[in-house]
DNA sequence: GTTGAGCGTT
């Protein structure tokens, strides 16, 4: 994807990646071609983008094939604005298979010859085997967490809304100006004709017709019904770390 | 349809 006819990784034996930040979400390599290419031999142009819905990250990598071409393109394009955006420019630090790089290029680490690259960026290299729950992105789970919010709530007051509506309004149902527009205005209107004590929703909430919360219910349900078992399924695991190790950790990072 | 610190693909 997003290379000039090659499907993998062209060639990363001799050539100075660069990490482009900041760039819009519209950006793709073909936007960032020619600009790159103006300042040297551009090798390959890389935009990460999501697996799920396929849409861009926000930065890009540009291979370069000499690096005073790529300084010399990071000293030239870095602070550029693309689109209506200050891009940052500057030398890759990771490379693709969590290989070192070193001004940009990637040096071969061999972690045999005694010293061991243990003092590795604590970050994950691999965030596609996570790439569920919330953890899936960093700041992507920001946004979305706007957004889940926002849609929380308006889940919320619609269910709020039929639920009043299967009560006491089913003209609601019917109308197609739903929405909070409706709302305000029965809101305003209600403010300025009804008795000002009608409008705290203190006692409304206290006395919901749903006198069970499932806030609350929920957990304890399931903290009963998920403890019998995970007592047993925790068992085995600690006489395992008991008499094995006591970090399985270790296993993984190996010494 | 959104968002904004960061480090990558068959």
């Amino acid at each position: 994807m997003s290379h000039f006819g090659s499907s993998g990784p062209p060639d990363i034996s001799d050539t100075y990646s660069l990490l482009i930040l900041n760039i819009t979400f519209r950006t793709t390599a073909d936007d960032l071609f020619p600009l790159f290419d103006k300042y040297g031999k551009v090798v390959d142009i890389f935009i990460p983008k999501d697996r799920r819905t396929g849409d861009s990250r926000g930065f890009a990598f540009v291979r370069y094939k000499y690096a005073d071409e790529a300084q010399k393109a990071v000293d030239r394009l870095d602070g550029r604005v693309v689109d209506g955006r200050e891009i940052t420019v500057q030398f890759a630090k990771y490379g693709p298979n969590a290989e070192r790089i070193h001004k940009g290029r990637i040096v071969e680490s061999a972690p045999r010859s005694g010293h061991r690259s243990r003092s590795r960026s604590p970050r994950r290299r691999h965030r596609d085997d996570h790439y569920r729950d919330r953890d899936y992105r960093r700041s992507r789970s920001r946004s979305h967490d706007r957004y889940e919010r926002d849609r929380y709530r308006g889940k919320d007051k619609d269910s709020r809304r039929r639920s009043r509506s299967r009560s006491a309004s089913p003209d609601y149902s019917k109308g197609r100006g739903r929405g909070r527009y409706d709302d305000d205005r029965r809101s305003v209107s209600r403010s300025i004709s009804a008795s000002p004590a009608r409008r705290s929703p203190s006692p409304r909430k206290s006395t919901s017709p749903r006198k069970s919360p499932p806030r609350g219910e929920s957990p304890d349900r399931r903290s009963r019904d998920g403890r019998s078992p995970s007592r047993r399924s925790v068992s085995p695991r600690g006489r395992l770390a008991d008499s094995r190790s006591p970090s399985p950790q270790n296993s993984d990072v190996d010494e």
